[in-house]
DNA sequence: GTCTATACCTCGATAGAC
DNA sequence: GTCTATCGAGGTATAGAC
């Protein structure tokens, strides 16, 4: 794997488990095994790099849902609950979009600005799938799945995660 | 106001704005008019701070429950419901314990051990209200309020949060 | 592309005078 | 209780050699 690929995955680790503060490029500099300074040859300043890494992470997201173009309604949504449910890991990690939605004062407007354009996107996506006008469903799922990945860690971690996250996916399929 | 609960004030909306990385000593000292290092006289360390700020926070969580102590089902889910929703403000704040919910990695043990127990008791304060045993549908409202105050970030903030948690709460009562 | 070296800043925390 | 002064660590970022 080539050295900017390390910087970029070891940044999303660091991002979803300790947020944008919790991080510096000393830890991505060991990763890499370069000096920091270094890093700043591929990502002059924390901004491109948080910038890179989520639009590297949106456009994956887009990708793996695209691959249900032409499923039903259930496996589409139950596609997205397991991008959510991977994206937890072992109950570790968060959602990037999730991660860089807690303390958007310690981020540049336009990454806040990027996730909450995300986040408008994938409620259309969702209602989308369920032939909705009304944003209602989506939004309760899409808060379901969010509040799912917080609140698994206080308690069994995946595995509360799928069952909060099965209940809502059920939920807006029958309403 | 004396200059403890400035600090202490101050250090809960910091918190819950910006993260426990967000903020330092140094905000402290400027919204109480003070220098940095008399900070440290009532909040030795920042964990000290933290620790204070958070069974501060729970206090006042309980005691505002607790008023609800003799109401129905549906008032004392209503009340919780409007606790989340004060708790945002107008939208840029998050409840305290899903603020350090984030970054468990930045926090001192005891401290994100604390939010747990208070997310395992709050689980149960939703169960007995609702007269279950089965933990599943107060799993399901606790996920819904955290996620609607971090979902609400990028829609109509507060507004979008009400019809969320309005909506959660009317699923856990007619389950 | 990576290095050494360094500038400059902010951080949490302490010592000791008042 | 608050101050000045300071420490040591660690942060982002840059300059310039290789």
């Amino acid at each position: 794997m080539d050295t900017r690929t390390t910087l970029s995955n070891t940044a999303e680790h660091l991002l979803r488990t300790a947020g944008p503060d919790g991080f510096s490029f000393a830890d991505l500099a060991a990763a890499a095994d370069i000096r920091k300074a270094s890093v700043h040859y591929h990502f002059p300043t924390k901004a491109d790099l948080t910038r890179s890494v989520l639009s590297g992470y949106i456009k994956r997201f887009w990708a793996s849902l695209a691959a249900q173009e032409n499923a039903a309604p259930d496996a589409k949504l139950a596609a997205l609950a397991e991008l959510y449910r991977d994206a937890m890991a072992d109950g570790s990690k968060l959602c990037l979009c999730v991660a860089l939605s807690i303390a958007p004062g310690s981020l540049a407007d336009d990454i806040t600005q990027t996730v909450h354009d995300f986040h408008k996107d994938l409620v259309n996506w969702i209602n989308a799938a369920l032939g909705q006008d009304d944003p209602q469903l989506a939004l309760d799922l899409l808060a379901s799945l969010q509040g799912a990945q917080l609140v698994a860690r206080s308690f069994a971690g995946t595995a509360t995660f799928n069952t909060i996250a099965n209940a809502a996916v059920q939920r807006a399929l029958s309403s």
